[in-house]
DNA sequence: AATTAATACCTAATTTTCATAGGTATTGAA
DNA sequence: TTCAATACCTATGAAAATTAGGTATTAATT
């Protein structure tokens, strides 16, 4: 489980995106949800993690609000109306940019 | 021309796939062959180019052989043999995150 | 003639972004 | 009882980029 020095710069649209696609999640579940789904491929560190949710939540692309489950503390996230604007944005920069690797560098994907 | 922060990461795989297609290569002809091969959607700066390129020269990835053209010093880079072995290894990681990130994410590439 | 753009190299300082390595606390399993 | 899993967090340092310069030549533009 290569935690990846390519996914720099990538970690805030994996956010983004997740949140597209799940409408609430907490910072726990963000790092399991990655694991599961890159079938162990990716790995989301908390210490990047947690940051990052920070500055999107700081930023106002994230809005937040925090339940106990369990007596534990869960802090869950979800776009917030910009942040539905800007994931969009950021996804489509992804998608135009491993084309553009993918045909800069003759790579054949599986 | 978004000099993409996604770049992160990714540069020095950049570096030595093109130098295995192109078996020598000088740092302003690095430059112009990703704006030219991504069609402007990537440029490397040359402040991230020369500092990565020195450090594969240094880490033996590299050789290096200087000629004068037009009165200008061009400083060719190749990879050495043991360039050759990682160039394989970061293009196949490189393709391997590509195919994670874009299940995971449900991209729908062009 | 003077200035700008293109070619060609480079580095220093700063910023961004991440990994590492901790810390706190609860619950359940070994 | 101790470890793994769940759940949050931060501080420090490292890596890798951007920004913003510098030098020098040649060719094109003003």
């Amino acid at each position: 489980m290569a935690t990846n020095q390519l996914i720099k710069g990538s970690l805030t649209t994996i956010i983004l995106q997740l949140l597209s696609q799940n409408s609430q999640m907490y910072g726990y579940e963000i790092t399991q949800k990655v694991k599961e789904l890159s079938m162990g491929e990716i790995k989301v560190t908390e210490g990047a993690l947690y940051p990052a949710l920070h500055k999107l939540e700081a930023e106002g692309l994230l809005d937040t609000y925090t339940e106990v489950v369990d007596n534990r503390l869960r802090k869950y996230y979800k776009l917030s109306q910009k942040g539905k604007g800007v994931a969009k944005e950021k996804v489509n920069e992804l998608e135009k940019f491993i084309s553009s690797i993918q045909a800069m560098l003759n790579l054949k994907m599986a």
